[in-house]
RNA sequence: GGGGGAGUGUCCCGAGCGGCAAAGGGGGCGGACUGUAAAUCCGCUGGCUGACGCCUUCGUAGGUUCGAGUCCUACCUCCCCCA
């Protein structure tokens, strides 16, 4: 099926992660012999990673489950700078008390898919501010700086981007590369960490580490990219109406995460189950060569798999179970978010209910919405804009569903 | 430093004789068709309002005009050419 002989760069390959490798057959040899230690960065840009950072911590996931040791490398330095690959623009600049935050509850999602602690192949989270706060700016300009080249780093695609657009590519952006390398380094350092990996657009941040690997320390280092993913329509991955699809139950519950992979277009679900969740191969072979209709029982299991990973198995199965109620029975599934209403028990404007559940911005939005036949009381359209809720509108559950389009559902309780 | 050009609906691109809530795309949302899919077709896509209508929008600030995205002045930002 594919040339590499390491159960980690087997299983890699085999689930559609590897985009670009440097030098496969001596990372595949050491992988065969030897515990490596590999390691992923993440900002800490948002209080939540995203459906976009779950592609690097599966890679960890696989990582120790095939016997070696993942780090996961929080950016609390390097957030402090921003990373100008692929952006338009500078990025934001954040306060220190900001990405501190942000980091404390990232840390949480990884202890989902790693195992953390202190023996054999335990994962270990480290945090680039413990080496690069302290930094002494000329003495790293003395021992790390002299080994970068500007005329390579201007023919960087990050960089000449920017430069082709006239766009402001600041010093401190600039910078960026020098310090993830030299983030890798230190892991190397302090863990005897080899490989770095990450999405492609970080090959060229990556090779910069093994280059500075090698000069200061002739160290031999590894680079290891996955492809980014795009759904089959070419949508990036991870937004829907709602914004961005988070791995923190707070910010995106269960049941709408389990409804994010649930309508994963037909083309998808295959590389999808590969991706992100741990079924074996040959099921997921099973399940994405389910044609037509059938295909939704993939989808189903596509969505209880990748929400049991980040939520939990019981969160998952009742994602799911809500989600037969609701799509599949016409009834009231039991986890359908609900709002709490307190001035139900005299009458509420739909036009407010719908502002109130989420589903639109505006009044006038909901007007529109209510025009075009898109909002239901109690699963009938509603085509009379100025329709009050009132007691009589409550089901014998004490509730009132309130659905915009077929697909999301909120209920309005009475306080 | 000199010359030329551009900034439009706070998602993006983009047209716009002085009467404009502002063409057209893309994206998004809703509807139809389906399978909670894709593709396709239809509708909607500034705020308030049951409605007449009112309010706020075209880089910023002023001005001309009954009326300005559109004309004038200054300023800001960006692009191109000469130096």
């Amino acid at each position: 099926m594919n040339a590499y002989k390491s159960d980690f760069l087997n299983v890699l390959a085999a689930r559609g992660f590897i985009h670009q490798v440097s030098e496969p057959e001596a990372l595949d040899a050491l992988a065969r012999s030897s515990m490596l230690t590999a390691y992923i960065g993440f900002d800490c840009t948002a209080p939540s990673l995203h459906v976009g950072s779950l592609l690097p911590i599966m890679m960890l996931y696989w990582l120790q489950q095939t016997g070696h040791r993942p780090i996961t490398l929080m950016g609390g330095g390097t957030t402090r700078v921003g990373d100008p690959s692929g952006k338009d623009e500078s990025r934001k600049l954040l306060t220190d008390a900001a990405i501190g935050e942000n980091l404390k509850s990232i840390r949480k999602v990884f202890a989902r898919f790693l195992r953390f602690g202190a023996g054999g192949n335990d994962a270990v989270m480290a945090n680039n501010a413990d080496w690069l706060n302290a930094l002494n700016y000329i003495d790293f300009l003395r021992d790390v700086g002299r080994h970068f080249s500007i005329n390579r780093m201007l023919a960087f695609d990050s960089v000449k981007l920017r430069l082709e657009r006239a766009q402001e590519l600041s010093f401190l952006e600039f910078n960026y590369m020098i310090l993830q390398a030299y983030d890798f380094v230190e892991l190397h350092k302090r863990y005897g960490c080899v490989l770095q990996m990450g999405g492609s657009d970080q090959w060229g941040n990556i090779v910069s580490g093994i280059d500075l690997g090698r000069r200061l320390r002739n160290a031999q280092l590894f680079a290891l990219t996955s492809p980014l993913i795009t759904t089959s329509s070419g949508a990036k991955m991870g937004k829907t109406a709602a914004g961005a699809v988070w791995l923190n139950a707070d910010q995106v519950s269960p049941y709408d995460y389990w409804q994010y992979w649930r309508n994963t277009e037909d083309a998808d679900v295959g590389r999808f189950l590969k991706l992100f969740t741990t079924l074996p191969l040959a099921e997921i072979e099973r399940l994405a060569a389910l044609k037509d209709a059938e295909i939704n029982e993939a989808k189903k299991i596509l969505a209880t798999e990748a929400t049991a990973l980040v939520h939990g198995r019981e969160a998952a199965d009742e994602a799911a179970a809500t989600a037969r109620t609701t799509f599949e029975e016409g009834g009231l599934g039991a986890n359908l978010p609900t709002i709490e209403v307190d001035d139900l028990h005299t009458h509420i404007r739909l036009l407010d209910a719908a502002v109130r559940a989420g589903f639109v911005a505006s009044n006038g939005e909901a007007r529109r919405l209510i025009r075009g036949g898109g909002l239901k009381v109690n699963d009938e359209t509603v085509y009379d804009e100025r329709r009050l809720l009132t007691p009589d509108d409550l089901t014998p559950e004490r509730v009132i569903k309130l659905s915009l389009g077929r697909k999301r559902h909120v209920l309005l309780k009475p306080v």
